[in-house]
RNA sequence: GGUGCCUUAGCUCAGUCGGUAGAGCAAAGGACUGAAAAUCCUUGUGUCCCUGGUUCGAUUCCUGGAGGCACCA
């Protein structure tokens, strides 16, 4: 057995795109190092979304306390600025009486602000709401030429095609009245604990061949009941989400069912590729291959152990 | 068997009044500090089915063939 039990207070985060393995390596981590798994999967925090998620079972969460699952309602509205309070306020506690807890999850917004921390920067929905109907009503190009006006640093280095992008910058403009560039620190907070990233990777083919057959999975354990369950709150942000928006299409009439299996195959895909280009800049992460090995939890106790 | 239409990028198709071709989707690469499983950006050389002919030049016109679809027998 191994000894961690002078080492400091260390977060071990273990990431990487969906369908890679992480929940299983995550738990097998907190069963050796007896400790417990605060959760970074956005869509794993609501309720009623469980099969389409790929939340860990009753058996995994029976084996290992885990937090930040299931603890939403699926109309409440939530965000990265409110993940990081919340979620560190959890590791403080949890710290009190272990020294390694266990972070796992795919949503990269979310282990940011909880890693580095998200500058102070406001939200209202309602002044959101606000710019999302003078999106609808006039288009983006109204709302670039305010940005233009109201934030020309902004406006000359990011994304004018990207609603969401634009919207922000504006709601922060109008709720503090100062230009989102010169809020935007990008400031890295400190901790007081230590990181350790661990990340999950393989071949492509290999991890696109588990998502094909997670999802077949899916399927079979009654994802099209879960769906069906929830046609009540399809419009809801929690179900813009791969694996729900293709089955709503398919009982629309849009789709067979097969090719709306297809689609969230694909879209998933999509998804892993873009979890895989956001992490691929962070230099911290230390690298674990998936297809590999059948040892993944020594290899991390081993990085933790040169760690301390 | 006859007649008509079709055969172009991985898929669905557009197009070239003859000067070797382009969309959507897929795919790949990328961005991304409060909606993030979201949202957005970039990237298109392919025996233009095969064969022979006309032509300076054919994927485009003509002959023959192969495959597909439809209708008629």
């Amino acid at each position: 057995m191994i000894d961690f039990s002078s080492s400091k207070k260390t977060l071990v985060v273990v990431l990487g795109p969906t369908a890679i393995g992480k929940t299983a390596l995550a738990i097998d981590l907190a069963i050796r190092l007896k400790t417990e798994i605060v959760s970074a999967d956005s869509r794993q925090f609501y309720r009623k979304m469980s099969i389409g998620v790929a939340k860990p079972d009753f058996h995994e969460m029976s084996q290992v306390p885990h937090h930040f699952i299931g603890f939403l309602s699926i109309d409440r509205e939530f965000n990265a600025g409110q993940y990081e309070l919340e979620a560190l306020n959890k590791l403080n506690q949890l710290f009190e009486t272990h020294t390694h807890v266990i972070c796992t999850g795919g949503s990269m917004l979310y282990l940011d602000a909880l890693l580095n921390g998200l500058d102070e920067l406001p939200t209202d929905s309602e002044v959101r709401k606000s710019l999302m109907k003078s999106l609808e009503q006039n288009g983006l190009s109204k709302l670039v030429d305010q940005l233009q006006k109201l934030d020309p640093d902004y406006a000359a280095s990011s994304d004018l095609n990207n609603p969401r992008r634009v919207i922000r910058a504006l709601e922060v403009c109008a709720i503090t009245g100062k230009p989102f560039s010169q809020l935007r620190l990008k400031s890295k907070k400190v901790r007081n604990f230590e990181i350790v990233k661990i990340g999950l990777r393989s071949e492509r083919n290999w991890l696109y061949e588990r998502i094909n057959l997670r999802v077949d999975e899916m399927m079979s354990k009654g994802l099209l009941e879960e769906v069906k369950s929830l046609i009540p709150f399809k419009t809801l942000n929690a179900l813009n989400t791969v694996g729900y928006q293709e089955i709503f299409a398919y009982l629309d009439g849009d789709s067979t069912l097969e090719e709306a299996m297809d689609l969230i195959k694909q879209h998933t895909r999509n998804y892993a590729k873009r979890q895989m280009t956001w992490w691929k800049r962070d230099s911290e992460i230390q690298w674990i291959e998936a297809d590999q090995s059948e040892n993944s939890v020594e290899k991390v106790l081993q990085i933790l152990l040169n760690h301390t």
